[in-house]
DNA sequence: TGTACATCAGTGAACGCGCGTTCACTGATGTAC
DNA sequence: TGTACATCAGTGAACGCGCGTTCACTGATGTAC
């Protein structure tokens, strides 16, 4: 509420004051990633932060206007890093026609940025902070790894880069039950969703998406469990198993065909 | 520490006191899982709870040692909670073969279960509560749920009971790879948990365990997605979604074939 | 380049609050004889 | 059936704590002329 860069700023050179006020910023939001590893989003608290970053509690108020500004400001600070992270496994993958590469590199990606930021992953798919209800600012960069992934799978699948040579994909899964379906209804947001961005060029995706959507769900609940500690006792190595995990989401969707060797 | 039931009591009458105790003990239980629909458990407050059976603050530990008993308490009610009504979904269908239709009623049960008590849901399945370390009483009511599953889906494949006219199974879609495997090793606690407990006759039930453990995972993460807000505009109606989900997730299993017309 | 005023970052004290846990106590319930 | 003692449930006060947020303040930085 106080200052935030006006919209059309004249290109005035950034004076100390507004360096620092970056620098600070930045550092009270790093403060505060670091404690999400060991306190969880409803526990964080403004005070320890402060101190962390070596000034009085009060002083914080400068920078954030209140607990909730500093959440909503590390909930965008952590989509867009994962997003990016993901966004940017996706792209280092040369051959853009191999997408079960892709794939791979982007869910790879996803889990190492989950285990290497916990607290981060607890707060953007873990349980919500009660009491706090997260903005619209938030949503945009909600959506960049969904998007990756589903940009992943509709360029596989009718896409001008088709390489699946096992025919057009994953819809042919679809359980045969034809007519209308309430499901389509029920994903018609998300249907809609792909279409805005064009990531679709086929008139009825809806399995496709909707098993996009089911494949995106598994990873999310396979790094919950792993993370949450479900998977104790079960599975020993979570690198492996989370491969496995990949590599047969990967024949579900048809995605390429890396390694199979018939 | 104070008093609960010596171990080979004598079947003595109850007396009126142990009667009381037993009925307060419920109630602050019940008190508390109101709360944590709330509250999260992070956050849930001996003194409310206390408050809102009508009693001070201290005399609540007469019946609990501790903030963390108490969470140990209400960890073990949810998980016996969830697993009775998986349960009971399950032997509810009176044709035992018909593996796709119990596999439908337990997860239909689970979700149920799981929307009309998100907070117990969120208890077990959200992010951790920090500084809390869920003692070994909570393992054993934890398996039931997936005990569950997996006997359903054993017993649909390589069991007597075998109604799957599509082969042997799930372990068909096992990637081509051949030769020890890591994966093999990285779920080794899992499929030992499955052995134990007599859920398999075969002898390589790898592929399978590990496609009902994906299964699950999707399952868990459906309903995480749904209750934590990720859906939020992309899926409106999440009955539709859901048995949409249960239903492919029954297909990929190759578990029986209720409503196929062809 | 220099001066006068406005803006801003950070301080330290204070507010009111709710928390988990302890403790000495009172009165009711249970048990042994 | 009656009495004497032990056990137990619940009370109310107190402890020390950390929290989010406000406020008047001081000194440094920025801006207009």
């Amino acid at each position: 509420m106080q200052d935030h860069d006006a919209v059309t700023a004249p290109p005035r050179a950034k004076t100390a004051r507004t360096l620092a006020r970056e620098q600070i910023t930045a550092d009270i939001l790093a403060a505060a990633r670091l404690r999400l590893a060991s306190e969880g989003p409803a526990e964080l608290s403004l005070r320890a932060v402060a101190r962390d970053v070596g000034m009085v509690s009060s002083a914080v108020y400068r920078y954030f206007a209140s607990r909730d500004e500093l959440l909503t400001a590390l909930l965008v600070l952590a989509y867009d890093d994962l997003g990016a992270a993901t966004e940017a496994a996706d792209a280092a993958v040369a051959d853009r026609a191999d997408h079960r590469a892709r794939w791979s590199a982007a869910l790879t990606a996803i889990r190492r940025w989950a285990v290497a930021n916990p607290g981060d992953y607890a707060l953007l798919y873990g349980s919500p902070v009660p009491g706090y209800a997260a903005p619209q600012t938030t949503v945009e960069p909600a959506t960049r790894v969904i998007v990756v992934i589903l940009r992943i799978v509709t360029e596989a699948h009718g896409g001008a880069a088709q390489t699946d040579e096992t025919g057009n994909g994953a819809e042919a899964q679809a359980p045969s039950q034809s007519g209308p379906d309430p499901l389509t209804d029920a994903v018609a947001g998300a249907i809609g969703f792909v279409r805005e961005r064009g990531l679709a060029q086929e008139d009825s995706p809806v399995e496709l998406v909707l098993r996009t959507l089911m494949a995106w769900t598994t990873v999310f609940g396979t790094i919950s469990f792993e993370l949450f500690g479900h998977l104790v006792g079960s599975v020993t190595d979570a690198d492996a198993y989370f491969a496995g995990v990949v590599e047969r989401l990967a024949d579900d969707l048809h995605l390429g065909s890396a390694g199979m060797p018939s």
